[in-house]
Parts: structure tokens; sequence; C-alpha cells
DNA sequence: CTGAAAGCGCTTACAG
DNA sequence: CTGAAAGCGCTTACAG
């Protein structure tokens, strides 16, 4: 009396339903559906049809209550509307796929405080975390990732695993671009105080600038945004700056429509340089000369990580070299105007 | 013995920790929690204390399977990687995030199959689901609208809610805008075939064109991308078309940035425009003259309108009024140059 | 290989 | 207002 699948809205089958119509007990076509080849090949084809029929689809909640695998991944990002993570929710989006979980955006608003309070309301509905734009704190962060698997994405914290981008690598030919075509004094427009990336460009312009015989000193940015890089205009021209390297393409892009705005020759008067090679980079005028960044392999490979942490041992971190960058010359940085 | 909250990762909490420090049964810490005013004011206040001591946080899991309520819903997208689902995302994430609904995204690269596939699959994980790009055939998706709450957007079928732009709204005054400029041959680049957005706006053309005194034809897309768009370019010059209108500014950009590639002027030679208003599209060279849709905000009250679904006496549809398009003038389209 | 039973963390009639 | 009990749809030792 199970009758014929109906086109009318009916509650979705359950393995009762399925074992009703094999007849076989509800445990066995758990373990038909679950480890294949743990049962006689006979009875499983018949469990296999009968759920076919019903159009049985597993029950995730139902699953994760007994075996706490939810079978979804939650992907932390401080602001989804920066073009800049577009790579890294659709590699995440691909890894999560791949392996078998739904993936949920969770976004923090460039909050340490929101993105705490996130963690802590999806950490039950999700099996680990990729945390791609942290700006918490240390410590909670580190918690957190004692209690449940989280990988780290341009952040590094100790004894938590995460993916990094190789900075100075990138850095390097950036500054040996701009060092060629004569500049000497070079800004950085900077990002969130609380970024890791942000501090680390810093580091390594400090660092790399000198032996190159070059300046550079910090413009703090308001925010990284496309207005954040327009309203820097002004204290980029009182300054000595030639060139300036923004914390990502939006600062950079916002830069320089406000220089073209008002007349400011780009690269005559000012080079520009960005991070991040997004959507749109190479649609200004001039095109943005940029730092790219792997985002999307990056994401994959964070969420790979992340599954290899949960099902894995849970004791070592999983080994991952940092990803490399490239530097994309365009047409926003050239030699300075002389005079 | 519960002993305070140490440092060490821990288990979390479940209600029945909170009903044995705060001397009462595991329902009372359920309906204090749930249904507050319900319970005496002291056991209350005692329980709440319990439960921030704990830092316990509801199992959504282990809620979602007595009373079947997920508190999660999905945003289905044909492609997430298309900057024109950013405000889509970021609206129905705010909106979701209001009613205090989780999102999940989930996208079936253009295909009508893969959309069906995902659909079932989510299914069981979610309260209901924002299709907001659904390329798959009608059946399906009503038979789903049976089963599960669905709001449509861009797209409309019988008896399932949706929300959808005013397509003549937006066409009117970009015909009108082209015919001023002096255009009187115009072709559609169109879309997906399966895109009920692509159907109305040709339909729009259609019907509008002749009282102008204009004619338009179709050019096939071969895909809504940039290089899609760059393809086209071959056709539309040999073609009598004077301007060109893409069924999105990704197609838009990249036939404009071909013909740039290829000395053809614009708008001298060919007058280009979008739809949408992506983020790049006031970018290029020269600015892309587009229809804007307010998509952040039809995410949101797609949301809306799916939480009221969800939430409401199931008989009626949510009234929806179309969202009205807003036609932005901007560098690529203006007189076609005589001779 | 297969089944009966207990349990995952909640909610909610049903009593009191 | 509060508690004991049953049940949501699964999984998995434990027997056989």
């Amino acid at each position: 009396m199970t009758g014929p699948v109906s086109d009318e809205p009916q509650p979705p089958a359950t393995i009762y339903d399925v074992a009703r119509l094999a007849r076989v007990s509800p445990s066995t076509v758990s373990r038909a559906l679950n480890k294949p080849g743990r049962i006689s090949a006979q009875t499983e084809r018949k469990i296999r049809a009968a759920a076919e029929r019903l159009e049985f689809e597993i029950n995730p909640m139902a699953r994760a209550l007994p075996t706490g695998r939810r079978m979804t991944l939650a992907l932390m990002l401080a602001d989804i509307t920066n073009p800049v993570v577009f790579g890294l929710i659709r590699g995440a989006e691909r890894g999560a796929a791949a392996a078998g979980y739904t993936l949920i955006i969770a976004e923090s608003q460039e909050s340490g405080e929101a993105e705490l309070r996130m963690l802590r309301k999806i950490q039950a509905s999700v099996d680990g975390i990729v945390l791609a734009t942290a700006r918490g704190p240390a410590e909670p962060i580190r918690q957190f990732a004692r209690a449940k698997p989280i990988v780290l994405v341009n952040r590094v914290e100790p004894a938590v695993a995460s993916i990094i981008p190789d900075v100075p690598g990138g850095v390097a030919p950036l500054l040996d671009h701009l060092r060629a075509c004569g500049h000497a004094n070079v800004a950085y427009l900077s990002g969130p105080a609380a970024s890791w990336v942000n501090s680390e460009r810093w580091a390594a312009l400090v660092r790399l600038a000198p032996p190159l015989r070059m300046s550079v000193f910090e413009i703090p940015g308001r925010a990284p945004t496309m207005a954040g890089g327009a309203e820097a205009l002004e204290r980029v021209m009182l300054s000595p700056a030639t060139a300036v390297i923004a914390f990502n393409d939006l600062m950079a892009i916002g830069l320089l429509r406000q220089a073209r705005q008002e007349k400011i020759a780009v690269p005559g008067r000012l080079s520009i340089a960005g991070f991040d090679n997004i959507f749109g980079a190479e649609l200004t005028t001039p095109a943005l000369t940029t730092v790219a960044a792997p985002l999307e392999d990056a994401g994959a490979r964070a969420v790979e990580a992340l599954v290899a942490l949960i099902e894995g041992s849970p004791a070592r971190l999983p080994e991952m070299s940092p990803f490399e960058l490239r530097l994309i010359v365009r047409d926003s940085t050239g030699p300075p105007a002389v005079g």
C-alpha cells in the first residue's frame, strides 16, 4: 500500500519508507546507503531501487545528530561586497562541493566583535570554518580553533592552520618596477589596522625599500574601499610621493579615478598600484598595475585543508606553502614626469 | 560539580547542562529560551544566567528535527562569478540575518539539470529557497514550490511567488534615448535562451521599437560573459546596427573592449548599452550606459517574501510589485557619426 | 549479513 | 508554571 509516487506534495521519504518498500529494517537501509559493500549485493540493489523510487534524499539534520557530522562548512568574510572575495567564494564553493560539503557564507562587516558573534552562532551548524579575513583578536580565534577545525586565510596564528600569500614575493617585484621607472618616494596607502596582510605589506616595504634607495611612508586609509582611496588623494598630493601602493585594488581605483577627475596625470604625476587584481582592475583608464593573488585557488586549498582537518587525524596541521603573488604591470605606473 | 568554565575545548553545552545548573527540567529550559514570558520571571532569570555561564548556543540541527524548522534559507544562482549577483547576495544575506536565518548559496552553473539536482539536494536542509536565476523547465519548479516555499527572482511561473523587474519600464527610456541620439537600427545581443529576463527584454524591444520607427534584430550571444560579448563584435559589424543593447553589462563590456581594441569608435561608430549596472560598468572608457536594477533591494525583498511564506499562512502568495529599473546614461551611447 | 534498541539534542502535547 | 515522556530521522554498537 505504498502507492505510486504522485504529483502532489508529499513529505519527503525517510529511511523507514524505504525500508518498508524494500522489506528490510531501517538499519539495513542506513548501512546500504552509507557503506556500500557491507551488505549483500541483492539487498543493496533492492534498497537502492526503493530509494530511487521514493526519491529518497537523506535528511542532513537527522544524520548530523547522532554522528555530529553536519557536512557543512562556513566561509567567514570581512565584507562580502568587496570584489576581492569573489575568487575566494568561488574557490571555496568548488572545493566544498567537490568534497561533498555545503558551504555557508558569513560576514563580519570588518568588525572583530561581529566576527566572534558569528563564529559562536554558526559553530553548531558547521564542521569547520574558513576564516578568510579575520579581524578579531588572537586569543578567541585560537580558542575556537581548539574546539573546531579552522583554517585561516591571510593571517597567521600559532597552532592554527593557515594559508597565506608570499607577501615579500609580491612586494619586491612591484618595488623593483617602480624603482626602474625612477621613483624614489613611495607612499603606502594602508588598509585596516587589524588586517594581517596590511601589516605584512608594510613590513615588506620597510624591509625592501632601503636597499633600493627608496623612501617609503604610510598614508593611513580610512576604509579599504573606493571611497577610502578617493579621500586619500589630498594627503597624497601634499606628500612627496610620486608613486602610491594601495592596500587593495578598490582603494587604488578610487584614488586613480579621483586623480583623473582632478586632472592629475596618472602615471605622469602619480603612479598608482594596487593588490588583488579584482574584476574591474583592467577596466580603468589607465588600466591598473596590480599584484595578483590566486584567490580562487587559495579558497579551494583552504577548504581542502579544512576537510583534511575534519576528516583526518586531528593531531597535526596540514602543511601549506604560501601562495605565489604575481605582478601585473599595466598602465597606471610609469616614469614620473620631470619638472 | 559542574565546575568553572575552563579554557580547554569542551563539547558545547546542551540544554541538559543548562537544566542541571539551573536546577530545572530540560523542558523548562527549552521553554524559557524559546517563548519568553511563558515561564516565571525568576525561573527564566536563573535559566538565562546558567545559559550565559555555559555559553550555551542552541544546536540548530537538533532543533530542526522535531520542529522541521531549519532556520536556513538557500539562494540559488546560475553563476556566482557574475558580478551582477553580488547585490543579490548582499541583499539576501542582510534579509536573512535580519529575520534570524542563515543563508546558503547554491550555484546551478547556468544548467537547468544542475539546478534541479541542487534543489533536490538542499531541500531537506532549508526552510525555503530564493531561486534567483532559474534556468530549468517550469514543471519541476512548480512541483517544488508546492512542497516547499520558493520565491523566484527574474522569472514568473503561475502559482509561484516571484519578484521581477518592470522590464518595459527600463527598456523604454533606453530606446527613447537611442532614438533621440538618432539611431534607427538597434541590435539586441541576447543572453541565455532559458532566461526569462532575456525573453522579456526582447519582447519589450519588439513591442516598443516600431512606434519609434526603429528596427530591431537579435544577435544571439554565445554566453552572458565578457568573452561572449567580445565574440559578438564580428556579427555586429556585419549588421546594419549603429547601436547594440546587450543582455547584460558583462557582455556589453566585452563588446566595448573588443571594439576599442579594433579601433572601432564607441559611441561614434557603435553605441553600446547594457543592463544591471554592475561594479565595473562605470570604470570602462567610455563609461557604460546601462539600465540599473536595485538588485540588493530585490534580494532583500525576495527573502522577506520567502520568510512570510514560511512563517505565514501558506495559502496565499505575498503581493509583490515589480522593481523599478533606471536608465543611467554614460558615455558609451551617443549620436552615430555621419558617413 | 541483518535486526532490535538506544541515543544524538531538541520540542511539545499531556498531565499535574 | 513545570516536569516526564514521546518523538523528530538518522546511526551504530550489540547480538544473532
